[in-house]
DNA sequence: AAGTTCCGCAACCGCGGCCTT
DNA sequence: GAAGGCCGCGGTTGCGGAACT
């Protein structure tokens, strides 16, 4: 047996995924499930890897991700997760139901490194870097429970500053909220039909009894990830899927980038 | 206002592990 | 047991937007 490459590269796209694209891969996820991804892109008429699309699924498109900025207490239990775990990143992942390995991986390497730097902690060990500690000669600043617990001053600190941060994104959201209104309205609206086009609630049930069987090719997509959730938060994900990942998409994807017009064309088209 | 630098995040790449043949 | 096939993981890169000069 000849191995053969995991994909044949010549003619597949790369790089940023489109609106278009992005529908594709949902639409046939969707309808099909997953089963192979090497054979997704091919059924589901992508130039993509199989590699890719499960990226773009498991990062992206999940109806059960959530999204927005992690919290004082997320932040918290990742530094604790990381210094039991290291780099572990799906096992860390594993214990934030709606978080991705990759959004962990990202938040720790863009704004929890520097922290711990900041403190100096070194990120690695969660150990007070030698130098660094005898500049702070506050225990408080070198202990990583001090940090964790909000106790050292630089936190408070910067929790302030981080605050300010969130503010005044809040705000800018607020605006955009005023003023986008309406066109916000009319995607959520042009949203609903096509996720009741994609019959989205028969596919969440079809889901949930189709993981028992489908033990071949397991993938870590949709309610088969709901796994380790309790009955509450997995019910409550289907009771609110719809809405929730409206809510969701709505400020990932680019919705807002699209004209009006486009996004007509495309729901028709789509509806037929 | 224009140019430059910095930062965050999405996506890619390659390796390793598990499963199948 | 060996080899191949596929998936998942972690490290890295590159792009786009924000911040700064």
């Amino acid at each position: 047996m000849v191995r053969q490459p995991c994909c044949d590269k010549v003619g597949l796209k790369r790089g940023p995924w489109t609106i278009e694209e992005d529908h594709k891969l949902m639409n046939f996820i969707l309808h099909n499930g997953i089963h192979c991804w090497r054979t997704v892109p091919k059924l589901a008429g992508l130039l993509r890897c199989g590699k890719s699309c499960r990226l773009r699924w498991i990062n992206y498109l999940r109806p059960d991700l959530k999204r927005g900025g992690f919290t004082e207490m997320e932040d918290d239990q990742i530094i604790q997760l990381h210094s039991r775990l290291g780099n572990r990143w799906s096992k860390i992942a594993s214990h934030f139901p709606g978080r991705t390995d990759n959004e962990i991986k990202n938040h720790w390497n863009t704004r929890i490194k520097k922290r711990l730097k900041l403190l100096g902690l070194d990120p690695l060990t969660h150990k007070p870097i030698e130098q660094k500690e005898h500049d702070h000669q506050d225990t408080n600043k070198t202990n990583p429970q001090a940090y964790i617990s909000g106790g050292s001053e630089e936190y408070v600190e910067m929790q302030s500053l981080d605050k300010e941060m969130m503010t005044k994104t809040e705000e800018k959201r607020e605006e955009n909220k005023v003023t986008c209104w309406d066109d916000t309205a009319e995607l959520l609206n042009n949203f609903e039909m096509l996720c009741s086009q994609l019959d989205l609630g028969s596919w969440m049930s079809q889901e949930t009894t189709n993981t028992s069987t489908n033990s071949l090719c397991s993938s870590s997509v949709s309610l088969d990830d709901t796994s380790h959730l309790s009955m509450g938060e997995s019910s409550y994900i289907q009771k609110n899927s719809l809405q929730q990942w409206v809510d969701s998409m709505d400020s990932i994807l680019s919705w807002d980038a699209l004209n009006p017009l486009d996004q007509d064309i495309f729901f028709l088209e789509n509806r037929e």
